[in-house]
DNA sequence: GCTCACATGTAATCCGTTACATGATTCT
DNA sequence: AGAATCATGTAACGGATTACATGTGAGC
C-alpha cells in the first residue's frame, strides 16, 4: 500500500466522495507534500475496493453518471494502522532550484543572483497558492477539523523559510562582491 | 534533458569521473535535494556520451577496469544554459510526516504527539547525516568550491525548521489538551 | 583466505504524470 | 449556442529504485 492510498482512504473517513472529488480534494488541500493524479486516483479505488477497503455503488441520486465510494470498517482500521504506524517516514525532496544552486561555482556573480531571484520567486508563487487555498482549510476547521489548517500554515512558513533564506543569501552575494 | 543528466555533468564540469564515483559523490551532497543511482547514472552517462556533451574512455591507468568520463565543451555549454535557465524550476515534495499530520482529526491526543515525535525524529536523523557530510563540504570549500558548503548548510537549517515546528507543535497538543 | 571497497552494468518493477477519449450538465 | 465544470476511465510514457549479475583489488 503505497501513501496515495491514505490519501484517499484519508479523504473518505470524512465523507463518501467520488473519484472526481478526491482530485478536487488534495488540489485544494495535500497536494504541496504528496500530490495525486486521475492516473492514480480511480486505478488505485478500483484496487481498495478489491481489497475490501472501499465500497464503491453506481449513485443514482444525481442527475450525472457518477461512483460514490466509502471507506468500509476494514479501510479505517487500515487508515488507523497506518496513522499510528512506528518505523520511518517516506520523505523525498527534489528541487532543481538547489541543485543549480550546488553547482554556482561554474557561475558569475550576476547568474548567481539572478538564480536566486528565480527559487526566491518560484516559492513566492507557492505561498500564494497556499495562501489561495486558505478559505478551504478554514471551512474544514469550522467543521471540526483542525489539521488541515495546521497543515496549511506549516506549508506556509515553510516556503517563507525557504523565500528567507534566499533574500539572505542574495544580499549576502551582492555585499561579498563577485 | 532531466535533471539527473545535470547532476552528472555539474561533477563532471569540476573533475573527470567514473560512474562509480559520481554515484558516491551524490550521496555525500546532493541526495538530500536531488539523488540518483546506478540505473540512472549508467543509462544516462552513455546518454550523454551520444549526444556529445560527455566523452568516456576505457580507463588503463590504474590496475582497475575503469571508465574515465570528460565533460566535452558541448557539455559545458549545455551545463551552463541549465544553470541560467530562466521559466519555473521543478519543485517536488513527498513527505508522509505531514500527509498523516494532514489527517490527525482522526487520532486521539498521545497518538498525535508521538507522530510529531517520529517526524521529529525522522528529521533529526537527516541533519545528523548532513553533519556527518560536512567534512566533505569543507574539502570542496578548499578547493575553491563554496556553493556546496552553503548548500549544506541550507540543508542543516531546512531539517532545523521543520524540527522546530514538529517540537513547538508537540508542546501545543500538550498544553492544550486534545 | 576473507571481507570490504571499487567498478559496471541490466532487468524487473513501481510510481506517477500527461494525454487522450468520452460524455453529461450547468451556467452564461 | 458555447464554455466551463463534473465525471470516469485508459494508454503511453518517463523517471527512478531495487535487485541482480559479475568481477577485481586492497587491506587485514
Amino acid at each position: 500500500m503505497n501513501g496515495t492510498a491514505y490519501v484517499i482512504l484519508g479523504f473518505l473517513a470524512a465523507a463518501p466522495r467520488s473519484g472526481y472529488e478526491i482530485k478536487s480534494l488534495v488540489d485544494v488541500s495535500t497536494r504541496f507534500f504528496w500530490a495525486a493524479s486521475y492516473g492514480q486516483i480511480y486505478p488505485e479505488l478500483k484496487r481498495l475496493e478489491d481489497e475490501g477497503l472501499v465500497r464503491g455503488r453506481d449513485d443514482d441520486a444525481g442527475a450525472r453518471r457518477r461512483r460514490r465510494h466509502e471507506i468500509t470498517p476494514a479501510g479505517r482500521e487500515s487508515l488507523h494502522a497506518w496513522l499510528t504506524a512506528g518505523g520511518p517516514l517516506h520523505f523525498e525532496l527534489r528541487h532543481e532550484g538547489f541543485l543549480r544552486f550546488f553547482f554556482c561555482d561554474e557561475l558569475g556573480g550576476e547568474d548567481r543572483r539572478e538564480l536566486l531571484r528565480t527559487i526566491r520567486a518560484s516559492h513566492e508563487g507557492a505561498r500564494e497558492q497556499l495562501e489561495a487555498i486558505r478559505p478551504h482549510a478554514q471551512e474544514q476547521g469550522d467543521e471540526g477539523r483542525s489539521f488541515p489548517l495546521h497543515t496549511l500554515e506549516f506549508g506556509i512558513a515553510y516556503q517563507e523559510f525557504i523565500i528567507d533564506w534566499a533574500e539572505r543569501m542574495e544580499r549576502r552575494l551582492a555585499g561579498g562582491g563577485h
